[in-house]
DNA sequence: ACATATACTGTCCTGCAGGACAGTAATGTG
DNA sequence: CACATTACTGTCCTGCAGGACAGTATATGT
C-alpha cells in the first residue's frame, strides 16, 4: 500500500480530548462492525496470529484506549471476575499482543499494557493498532486506502465532536480509577 | 426529543446501493461500538425487552439488511447450524422482534421477518431499528439528536461511498441465494 | 512484629452455547 | 402412487466460557 496515504492519518489527539488514542483502530473496528465483514474481520485475525475472541478484543479495546490498566481495573470495565480476567491476560500476553509489568508504587499490583507501547507512544498512537491496520491495508488498492483514510478523518472528527456532546449526559465509559 | 430532528433523516436507500435498508441501526451499532458503551447498550436492550446475545444481535441485523430470509440462509451467513438457528428464531419470536411465517413458494420452508416489516416498508425501513432507535433517543437531549442524525447522514454517505469501491475487491458480504 | 487487608493467580466446577442426529412435513420425479 | 430430496424442528450431548474459592505475595495499621 502507499504508506504516506496512512502515516499522514495518523496522528496524536490531544490529551484527554477523545478515550481512544489511536483513532485508526476504533474506525476499523466501526468499520468492521457497520460492514459486518467476515472476510475483513477474518483478515486482521490471521494478521494478530490469534483467534481474538469477545472479551480479548474488549481487552486490547480498552488498554487501547486508556493505556496500561490494572488487572482489576480491567475487570470492572469487562464486568467480569478477576481471576478471568487472569486469564485473559495470559493468553494476550503469549500472543505477544499485551506485556505486565509490577506496578512500581505498589509491588503487589501489576500493570497490562500492550506490547511496545513506549516505542509507539512516542508517534503519539499504540503498536497493536497501527501494525494491524497496516498489514490488513497492505492487501488493499492505494485508491481503497485512500478512501478509507478519508472517512476514517472525517468520521473520527465528527465522531470526537459529538462525543463532546454527550459526555456530559453520563454516557461515556466508565473512568479507570487513577 | 423533538421527532422532527429524526424523522427527516429516515429515508429509504435506493435498492441495491448499500446492504443496510436502515441507515440508522447501522450507524447505531457503529457508534456504540466505538463508544463501547455499556450504558448506551444497555438503554436499547432495556428497550428491546431481552438480552440479546451475539447471534440474535447478527440475526436482527442480517434481517435487517436483507429482509425476509430463510432460516437455512441465516444459517449460512451466521456460519452456524441450522438447528441452532432455529433456537435463536424462537426466542426471537417469542420475543415478538421477528416473525415467521410459511414461504408461499415452497410450503415446506419459512420466511423470518422483522416484526412489522410490512407496515415499516411504507415508509421504507423496518421498525425494528425504527423503534429502537427512537425511544434511545428519547432520553437525549435534542441538541444531541441532531449532532447524531448528522453524523448519521454524513457518515452513512462516506460508507455508501466507500463500499461502492471496495464491493468488487470481495470484501462484502456473501449475497443470500437467489 | 504481628495481624489484617489488598492484588493477583491457579485449580476446580457448573451452566449453557451450539453441534449431531433423528423425526416430521412438504416438494419433486418417474 | 412410491420414493428420494429438501426444509425445518426437537432432543440429546459435549466442550468450554467464566465464576467460586483457596493460595501466594505485598502493603498497611497497631
Amino acid at each position: 500500500m502507499s504508506d504516506d496515504a496512512t502515516s499522514e492519518s495518523i496522528r496524536p489527539l490531544a490529551p484527554g480530548d477523545f478515550p481512544y488514542r489511536s483513532r485508526l483502530l476504533a474506525n476499523l473496528s466501526a468499520l468492521i462492525l457497520l460492514w459486518e465483514s467476515p472476510t475483513l474481520q477474518g483478515q486482521i485475525l490471521a494478521k494478530s496470529g490469534e483467534t481474538l475472541d469477545q472479551p480479548s478484543h474488549q481487552t486490547l479495546r480498552h488498554l487501547l484506549a486508556w493505556g496500561p490498566m490494572r488487572p482489576t481495573a480491567l475487570a470492572e470495565v469487562l464486568g467480569t471476575g478477576a481471576s478471568y480476567v487472569s486469564k485473559i491476560v495470559r493468553r494476550l500476553e503469549n500472543d505477544g499482543l499485551v506485556q505486565r509489568s509490577t506496578d512500581p508504587s505498589d509491588r503487589r499490583a501489576s500493570l497490562v499494557q500492550l506490547t511496545d507501547a513506549g516505542e509507539a507512544a512516542a508517534r503519539g498512537v499504540y503498536a497493536l493498532g497501527d501494525r494491524m491496520i497496516e498489514e490488513v491495508l497492505d492487501g488493499w488498492s492505494a485508491a481503497d486506502v485512500r478512501r478509507y483514510t478519508d472517512l476514517t478523518e472525517r468520521f473520527v472528527a465528527d465522531a470526537i465532536d459529538a462525543a463532546a456532546g454527550m459526555r456530559e449526559r453520563g454516557l461515556r465509559p466508565s473512568e479507570p480509577e487513577d
